[in-house]
DNA sequence: TAATGATCATCT
DNA sequence: AGATGATCATTA
């Protein structure tokens, strides 16, 4: 097992990136957060995305705000996963933006939450709201592609939620639809609006919303790879 | 402003 | 407890 480097380069094969998570598992992210020089906070409250920023600096992928995957050359996607002590998915996950106009003529094949979810590198991180951020713990991680079935769920809810959108329904879909994959907001506040057309055609201000994963799917998944099957 | 990274806070 | 709706930091 190598020791993870404070900085490293972006991985330059599929088997550096999985030796690099490999080697994270086991410690707390208060030695992770020691080894790349980065202050550990108290709490997540105002550093919602800390955890999986620090796992990005240490597995080397592309800090900023590019709309392309965490490993572009890889084709790979990097996601923290919080759960509890027996591996379960605290949290749902945020997939990608739902953009509130335009989805005439899109595809699943070609919809970005396709993409991003082709190959995913899943983190499972020990965080229970009881521990602290540095007492959380690295998991095992898991590299993953939608199975058939998986694939058929998404895409199910996919389409049921792209047509509500396409005909104008944006500000009427609640985070309930969708068996696996569902609507919520995704903004920094309430007042953050984005222009959508409705039903009748007429421009509405709506809250911004994004795909998300429900913890029940990601908690399936981790189970069919960990387990005896 | 819009994209990245998500968890928080509250209600049922 | 679990899920929904709301929110926070940072960067280009």
């Amino acid at each position: 097992m190598q020791t993870p480097h404070p900085h490293p380069e972006p991985p330059q094969s599929l088997e550096q990136l999985m030796a690099r998570a490999n080697s994270l598992a086991g410690y707390n992210l208060g030695q992770l957060g020691e080894i790349a020089g980065l202050g550990i906070p108290g709490h997540l409250r105002r550093e919602k995305g800390w955890m999986g920023m620090l796992l990005e600096t240490l597995l080397g992928a592309k800090a900023g705000s590019k709309p392309e995957p965490d490993f572009p050359h890889l084709g790979v996607e990097l996601k923290t996963l919080p759960v509890d002590r027996h591996g379960k998915p605290l949290e749902s996950t945020f997939v990608a933006v739902a953009p509130a106009e335009g989805w005439q003529g899109v595809t699943w094949e070609t919809s970005h939450v396709r993409q991003k979810l082709a190959c995913v590198l899943w983190i499972p991180i020990l965080a229970e709201r009881q521990l602290a951020p540095a007492e959380r713990v690295v998991a095992t991680p898991l590299l993953w592609r939608p199975n058939p079935v998986q694939e058929q769920a998404l895409r199910q809810d996919w389409e049921e939620l792209v047509e509500q959108l396409a005909l104008g329904h944006f500000d009427e879909i609640s985070a309930h639809k969708g068996q696996v994959l569902q609507l919520r907001p995704k903004a920094a506040n309430g007042r953050v609006k984005v222009q959508a057309r409705n039903a009748e055609g007429q421009l509405v201000a709506v809250q911004p919303k994004g795909f998300y994963l429900r913890a029940h799917f990601t908690r399936q998944l981790l189970a069919e790879a960990f387990s005896l099957v």
